[in-house]
DNA sequence: CTGTTAGCGCGTTCAG
DNA sequence: CTGAACGCGCTAACAG
């Protein structure tokens, strides 16, 4: 059916190791030999089976990437960017590889019936990216897969992800960690600044490690401005959190629960940019003006966030940066910083979503 | 190193090919032994070498998707919806398969470069989506390597792109193809019907089938209200054709030129929603209202699209639904249309960015 | 129902 | 510098 190196050595008028050896070119081979072999090769139309070669090499052309969706922009982008970097462009010397992209919804199941998939494949290299559900049955269970990776010999790159410790020094998982603690401190900062004092948090999943970062961030700020737990003002502040998806409808909904719980809020942090649309949304839809009535930040800095309406204040997270780096990590083109954690620093961005809280009784 | 299928057999006390039914569930084995095996592996944790396997039966768990950029919304819902279907999740009889994406960029060459590169993994199908460049020699190229996959039994499946007839009549590649000229035509005929009369077309790269199919829609409308080439009207809409990217910032800047050839323009369409929201913030920044002054419509209805500023009148592509067929097909779990080809209508969302005209001098 | 025997297509010793 | 031989890990055909 399709033609082998045996058909290819055989028009060329040479034995199979030799044709092995111009393909890879990593041997000598006379230049006369090889030419012939390399117009066999053209006229056959050779493409060499890499299931094949994966198997007697013992190595695979493969990285899987663990997404919660791709048609998410916050993971589109990082896998955009990662695929680029160990994908055919980068051509390195290793030779590119594929990128195998995988939805686990944030299911832990999900999550861990692709890992195995990708063992099955020998992949290469896996990166697992955006927040951990922060389970410890399933937190040890995909801990326990990852060594086994790592032991294999597959490179495991860690991004947006905690840092995870592996049971046994198997080869070490590498993290590219971003300051979400630090970016959401930063933005109930500048809404404090602003003389805000019922913000409202529309907040993520709450068993999930980004969600966990962004909230611990944001009381962090609260407390700084002596609007800690059991003061009056901080008590409100917990009063004011609500949990969601990271989906549009999800800041639409708990917007309204906000409103119903204080009609008086001046001020809401979503989850992220896509959940701030929803929250925007649904206070235009109550007759509130932004950042008039109510201001509204986001996290991420996703494309849209500069043309929504207001453009949003939010947090940047440099997500192409990101996937970048943890491609070349994982394709061992960068050496693992010291530790195996580099954390990627977040930045403000303040735009018209925000502004004083007006002096309405 | 790793556990093998001689080990799991040696452990169970049977022949690896016991073992090897046992996994595949495909031949008659003892219950007894058929316990005993599956113990082995779990003992062992045991997992299938994916490469060795599918060397043996000449199978792939691979379905490769070439994307222009997955970080583009537009590709990111296709291969979304795609991946969810053809994954494990979907786990049909067939079992999952893994999806490869691949960044073409819309790169003629990077797209040969991986199909070439797919072809090796010997894929069980590849997917290409989105618009194709529109040159014989390209078109020639992908579709002898299209044919030479389809021969080898590789499901081939275009989505969102023109259908594409194989040299030899080698296994059909199946087309799910977009409505762009009809929901073209009827954004045109919405802007037609509200007074406008100078309306500018921020448009996508030349060389793009979709871009043609998109700009004919839009032609074919003007010329339906008796504005074709030869009339005034319709030679100067001819004139307020900008080519571009399908990136914010080609909007941005067609539609400062946009401008300089008519300041008079009452409505510009964009080559799709990401260009609209360029062409948005450049009005907005050259002091123009929208749809005040100038009425703006995109393409493709993103979900970015209704918190736009203001919400963008649009063409919806339903893109999950696409991507999911696509899945379908290059499953095999759907038959292919006859004629392989089956096109997906497009709908006109009417928002606020559209209306009639101010009768400014 | 189960074991034995061949390959799948290629990389890689080891001789020459 | 080149060829012959072996094995990667598994499936499939053929006996038993």
């Amino acid at each position: 059916m399709a033609v082998t190196l045996a058909d290819v050595a055989a028009r060329a008028g040479v034995s199979s190791a030799t044709v092995s050896r111009v393909l890879n070119g990593n041997y000598p081979v006379a230049g006369n030999t090889r030419e012939r072999v390399k117009r066999a090769v053209e006229e056959l139309d050779y493409v060499v089976n890499g299931q094949a070669r994966a198997l007697a090499a013992a190595t695979s052309d493969l990285v899987g990437v663990l997404v919660n969706d791709v048609a998410d922009p916050f993971f589109g982008l990082i896998a955009s960017a990662l695929q680029a970097e160990i994908g055919a462009g980068g051509a390195g010397p290793v030779g590119g590889k594929l990128a195998v992209v995988c939805n686990t919804g944030g299911s832990p199941e999900a999550e861990l019936t692709y890992l195995t998939l990708l063992e099955r494949q020998r992949a290469a290299g896996v990166v697992l990216t955006g927040g951990a559900v922060e389970d410890d049955t399933h937190t040890a269970a995909v801990a326990a897969r990852l060594a086994r990776l790592a032991t294999s010999g597959t490179h495991v790159v860690l991004c947006g992800r905690p840092p995870l410790t592996l049971p046994d020094d198997s080869g070490q998982v590498t993290t590219v960690a971003f300051d979400n603690r630090g970016g959401a401190r930063r933005l109930t900062e500048h809404l404090l600044s602003l003389g805000h004092r019922r913000i409202g948090c529309v907040t993520g999943p709450v068993e999930r490690s980004t969600t966990r970062h962004r909230l611990e961030g944001h009381r962090a700020a609260l407390e700084a401005h002596g609007m800690g737990p059991g003061t009056g003002e901080g008590d409100n502040a917990l009063r004011l959190t609500v949990h969601g998806g990271y989906d549009r409808a999800s800041g639409y909904d708990a917007t309204l629960e906000l409103l119903r719980r204080d009609p008086g809020v001046t001020a809401i942090v979503a989850a992220n940019d896509t959940v701030a649309l929803g929250v925007c949304a649904a206070l235009r839809d109550q007759g509130r003006s932004i950042p008039g009535d109510v201001s509204v930040a986001g996290f991420d800095d996703l494309p849209f966030s500069v043309d929504a309406a207001p453009a949003l204040t939010t947090v940047r997270i440099p997500l192409q940066e990101a996937g970048a780096r943890a491609g070349r990590l994982v394709m061992g083109r960068q050496a693992p910083p010291p530790g195996g954690l580099s954390t990627i620093p977040t930045e403000l961005m303040v735009r018209a979503s925000t502004a004083p809280p007006s002096n309405r009784p």
